[in-house]
DNA sequence: TGCGAAAAAGTACATTTGTGCTTATTCTGT
DNA sequence: ACAGAATAAGCACAAATGTACTTTTTCGCA
């Protein structure tokens, strides 16, 4: 059985993310990219990408004297997980329960809601029988 | 200052949900709530809303024999937080990507999208200029 | 051809979290 | 008034997490 992967922490998900963006970094690239956003050492950045490669969400392969990560599971699956829980939690697993509260409780202006319209149609479009264009 | 309340482990933000469900709740009636969707001790559970008490989240009163709890901080404040997190995490805090994501990457129902389109004439409707009807 | 810099590997350690057992306290009914 | 049943309070403890220091290895170059 492929074990199923165990969940990431909020610093491994920083390192991740950040090796995601980058597709292949070796550690001084990747903890690079890190503090654009985060202060954190050189080392702690190794550490965490250790426990990443434990956990097999990464892997290393020697290039010279560095090593160079690249991520073994999609970003989409990440979010998707962590998208589910959090909906499970506050939004008894409905996502237009997520919606509503996106829209009203946290408020979007104008120009995203046309946005979203346009997604909205766009969804409809390829995925249903359209009526009306 | 207010010192920032610490964030909520998984296992506290699960007894916090099912006290914002009851409103306000004694350690019994909690822990029958809780397991209505998780596993979890009554001491476990016991456990949590000492650190949620702890941690400024849930205030207690004293009924008789029992401790009757509730809520000091409001689920959407958590959840707003919560979200925040995430989508500053994943998508670059943009809104509409999170949008994206839910209608293109985890696919949604037919109904879901009607739902959602309405969701989304009704907010056009009272935050912008209204033109027709 | 060996030294210094860069990187990797190993180790550390306090805090938080998950999870619950144990002990003390307090009503309640007889 | 007291025994038993609820409930609260205290304590425990392994695992995970955040955070990094230290030691070892390994190229490139002087």
């Amino acid at each position: 059985m492929p074990r199923k992967p165990a969940a990431l922490s909020k610093g491994e998900m920083v390192v991740a993310s950040a090796l995601w963006r980058l597709k292949s970094a070796s550690l001084g690239e990747l903890h690079a990219e890190v503090t654009q956003t985060d202060s954190m050492e050189y080392a702690t950045v190794q550490s965490y990408i250790r426990r990443l490669e434990a956990k097999g969400y990464v892997k290393a392969k020697r290039v010279g004297r560095n090593n160079v990560y690249s991520p073994k599971i999609r970003p989409e699956k990440v979010i998707g997980q962590t998208l589910d829980e959090m909906m499970k939690q506050f939004f008894d697993g409905k996502t237009v329960s997520l919606f509503r509260h996106l829209i009203s409780e946290r408020g979007i202006s104008d120009s995203e809601l046309a946005e979203l319209r346009r997604i909205v149609d766009q969804a409809d479009g390829n995925s249903g029988d359209a009526e009306d264009e």
